[in-house]
DNA sequence: CATGAATGAGGTTTCATTCAT
DNA sequence: TATGAATGAAACCTCATTCAT
């Protein structure tokens, strides 16, 4: 998206010492937050002099950069995990996406975490693309429901509110698992929201 | 809680001072971000000079502490709210509950925010703090659908599971309206997740 | 021109700080040149610390558009030496009007070695500037030589080439006076080079 | 004069690739200036990496040092010239000397316009080395015109005021050339500056 | 009480130079 | 010889804080 500046020509490396940094700078940003954690600091951690970060990064900024994009690439895509489930009931289809999706959340609590702290700071391009990201999946689950609905699987009334629920069960996840891991494991959080879920549009409403 | 400096005898005035800057000072850090936020600029936003700040505040920091006094300060008693419902259903108090929770949830959106992004950088002690708070409420439903199942009238069985669903809830309303209200209103939305919670809470689940 | 970021609204003492500035600057520009000198070592010189000059002075470059600045406010303005001389011969004229730019420029050594050196640095509308100052003195005695020639008082045939060598003059004047001051004070390079130019006017050339 | 480092014991390949790094050094350094020019920007120019120049070249200031050295070798030698011209009356000698002058001023652009700006930066003894081939010009001219006095065909009386005229003009047709192209060719110029000259020398001064 | 000039620590970034390969 | 990754000194600039007025 962005064009990164490097002095190396040697892609390979480049790639290899951005995966650190954006690895090693997530994890700092995370403790001190993005503006108190400084270059040399993110340089310690990547066994690196400072300096040598401007050998595979253009600006601090860049890092941050760096971090979204590592992110949005790794994040599940839903719609191919769907097609591999085949032809179900919408209700396994719902059940197993939710499943799914709340597994991907589960490995993305650090992103997550900081994007929720930092990403109003981003240049506007930037938090376009994180937030659409984000509204892909409330479409995703949106569309399915409707999907659903049309078939006379479900019954439910109000599909975008439901999906943006489901959302925000996997955002929930992910930045309280500190707390919510005294109570209940992943299996069981997904278990008793899918149930959840399902109930809903399957009872009938009025 | 923490001690914060002044040169002014006057209570009244540190009182209304801190105030002002406290609400001014959050306007800025949710635009900007604390760090990019300087003392100039909430000074000028308070219409005094960022030297005259520090006649009612002892540093930058103390400000950050003053917008978490005020908020905790600010926020519905939800005990309170409960007794002044008298005797009636376990139903109904959980439902008007959730409502007044929701609604206090409504007017916290700035600190909320606030909060959410910046409250890792906080002093241990402060963490603690707003933390507790939080927990508060979980507690509160939790101790209330416990009650009502004790009374035969709930049948949920996970109840600190639900209590956090619905601080969940409140969070979400507070962080996300700018989606949500796209799509509903903060009655609909209220109804909605009262009605999806009395359901869980009174059909049989097993 | 440009707009200097203040952080002062002491109208007088920002005027006063940015004299010192530019004229200390300037110094050190010409002993070290314009890169090598620090911003530190301004301030030192002009008896603040580098931090404090940014209360004056938005960036190191905006000091040296204070310098271009100072120096073209403080360029003898040679139309209006011309009005005083009142209604004399245009020999008399153009004799004067050479003494007086020499004298400026003996007074102008500091500025114009600085921008001899620097000025292919600056922005490109600075450099505009500054070449239209040197244009206006050309253009100023090209003019003056045509109207003397209109009048049948001088004969010279290249009027912007003869202007043109009187500007070297002065330019020479100001950058090798370290030289030439070993074998000619100012009176006596005026006296030659002004004789040599009313001598080329005067006399038929074919 | 200066010894620079080399790691190659090649003396031809040393020579060669100095001389490539001087002029395309050169060239980079008059578009944008000593400091502003890096030493990749000058590898590149020269077809090799930044690591490489350093071996056959101890320092970046080395650099500036061979700009100096090949320039002052590129000098036209006067002495020889005149030489040439074998036995002439004065005023022929000086007016072909001026025009030689001249022409090699043109050839030097260049490494004029960087030692204008540059020279003051140089160590103590190279600026003395730079200094001293300008003084050689205004004597060459200055024996010229004094022999021509003594020979009772000039009958100038300021013969090293007249000398540096010359030195300026041919001076000046370097720096100015983009100016005064616009209105005169080399050989107009330089017809019309002999003409001055000789004037000068052959006209009674009083 | 209020002002705002002054301080100086500390941050990001650049780049000449070195050196293992 | 040539490469280019790595180093680290040093530059510009910001801004919380102090304090004389």
């Amino acid at each position: 998206m962005r064009n990164i500046r490097t002095t190396s020509n040697d892609v390979e490396l480049v790639r290899q010492r951005r995966e650190i940094i954006a690895k090693r700078a997530l994890q700092l940003f995370l403790e001190k937050g993005y503006e108190r954690t400084t270059m040399r600091e993110i340089g310690n951690a990547c066994g690196m002099t400072h300096g040598n970060l401007y050998n595979y990064v253009g600006s601090k900024e860049d890092i941050r950069h760096l971090i979204l994009m590592r992110d949005i690439e790794g994040a599940t895509k839903l719609e191919d995990f769907r097609r591999k489930l085949g032809n179900v009931s919408y209700t396994t289809v719902l059940g197993e996406c939710m499943a799914d999706f709340l597994r991907g959340m589960d490995r993305m609590t650090g992103p997550l975490l900081f994007f929720d702290r930092e990403i109003y700071k981003f240049p506007r391009e930037e938090r376009r693309v994180a937030l659409a990201a984000e509204l892909a999946i409330v479409s995703f689950f949106e569309d399915l429901i409707r999907e659903g609905i049309e078939a006379e699987e479900f019954k439910v009334c109000n599909p975008i509110l439901l999906a943006h629920d489901i959302l925000m069960y996997g955002h929930d996840w992910a930045v309280r698992r500190w707390f919510l891991k005294q109570h209940v494991t992943l299996e069981e959080y997904t278990k008793e929201h899918v149930r959840l879920v399902l109930e809903l549009v399957t009872t009938k409403t009025n």
